[in-house]
DNA sequence: CGATAATCTGACCGATTGGACAGGTTTGTT
DNA sequence: AACAAACCTGTCCAATCGGTCAGATTATCG
């Protein structure tokens, strides 16, 4: 697998994909910790383990490179909730999502990092982004959770503001891991304490919306 | 007000600390819009209006100035809940720590996105205060939610779990800012805005603690 | 094999950075 | 008025930055 008859069967591109890809984790990596202005191409190039021309020769620039890696990232959040339809119930959506999200920013912390390090700034690369790709993604999802409220099977929150909520919460265990760990006096997240902050979030949203876990349906509540 | 007399019979002192706080307002809002490393000791002087080595004349060391901005934020933070006790009102308080934290992200949201940024970077700078002051803090206040449990006058949710999700959920509209306008497709927060979040993270907070706004006991809901 | 293209890198460059410092000016005291 | 202390700033500097480029090396193909 390893072989270099094995590498040329597979082409030439598998190769420069290969070694593209080492050098946009070191980016990530370095971008999130240091910040945009605070990674110098010289350490991403340490990071990747190639000389600093090796990576304006495969990404051109500094704001290239940065924007690849961006790039990626978003593609990680695009199929939150890609095919969830007013249909479905809206209890089982909400803490899957809760969950989903959740999972990422324990998963990839660096990623959610970047990320909420760009929109800080102002979001110079990421702007376009906001105003398309994310605003349509959003705009479809308040208006299924418009559509759940219309036929009474959730209480009348703000969709818009139900979704940062879920946003917010979840994210900020990424990005202020430092303050939570401190704050809570442990080394690090364990499997317990994901879990632990899972459920107080799902519990949380769903009561905020009327509902319940285990598919109790918000009539119960409604007209209880 | 203005005239040598009226400065000198102020005393020195007013007039350093004075040329000292031009300073600091001017590098709280570079630092919050660049960075710590993308800031400039020069772009910092250019906002004050005051030659660069000035800036060095007064605080020394750009980590230094640094030091100082971030010292002053946290000063806003400090006495957030600083007189509560297990015999306050459960709900009276959280609404008043969620509006008091969300109108100073709106009123300060420099500050907040200064903070975020130093957290982001894993807190170089402000770990000892992470571990000392606010760890005081912090425990002090789970403290006062265990005892509401306990005494029933709340749900049994995690008193730390809670804290982090009224401080991420009004962090957010702060530090997210572009974010949130760009899905919202509004050109700015205005007052009915803030309101309209306000009223709902309230809503949010006080249902997942099962309790009410206005004053509903909580027992009505537990035993209702 | 020869040749053409793709890949790789050491060495270098102009620009900007945080900071130092000598020397000038203002303020306060006697 | 005379002196000292505090205040102020133009100028300079070493270090680091992102980026360039000529030339060496390797892969691909007729």
């Amino acid at each position: 697998m390893s072989t270099a008859s094995a590498v040329r069967a597979r082409g030439p591109a598998k190769d420069r994909a290969r070694k593209r890809a080492v050098i946009l984790e070191a980016a990530e990596a370095e971008f999130a910790d240091a910040g945009y202005q605070g990674a110098s191409m010289q350490a991403i190039a340490d990071r990747a383990g190639v000389p600093k021309a090796n990576v304006h020769y495969y990404f051109g620039s500094k704001e290239q490179l940065y924007r690849q890696v961006l790039e990626d990232i978003l593609g990680l959040w695009n199929d939150f909730l890609s095919d969830v339809t007013p249909a479905d119930d809206p209890a089982l959506v909400l803490e899957g999502f809760v969950r989903q999200k959740l999972h990422l920013a324990f998963e990839r912390p660096r990623a959610s990092r970047l990320f909420a390090q760009e929109i800080l700034r102002g979001a110079p690369v990421l702007a376009p982004h906001l105003e398309g790709d994310m605003r349509r993604w959003f705009a479809s999802k308040t208006r299924i959770v418009e559509a759940w409220i219309e036929a009474g099977r959730m209480a009348p929150v703000e969709p818009d503001l139900l979704l940062f909520t879920i946003w917010s919460t979840t994210q900020h265990y990424a990005d202020f891991e430092v303050q939570v760990l401190a704050l809570t006096e442990k080394p690090r997240y364990d499997d317990a304490a994901v879990e632990r902050i899972a459920d107080f979030l799902v519990d949380l949203v769903l009561s905020g919306c009327g509902l319940e876990r285990a598919g109790v349906p918000f009539e119960r509540i409604a007209h209880g």
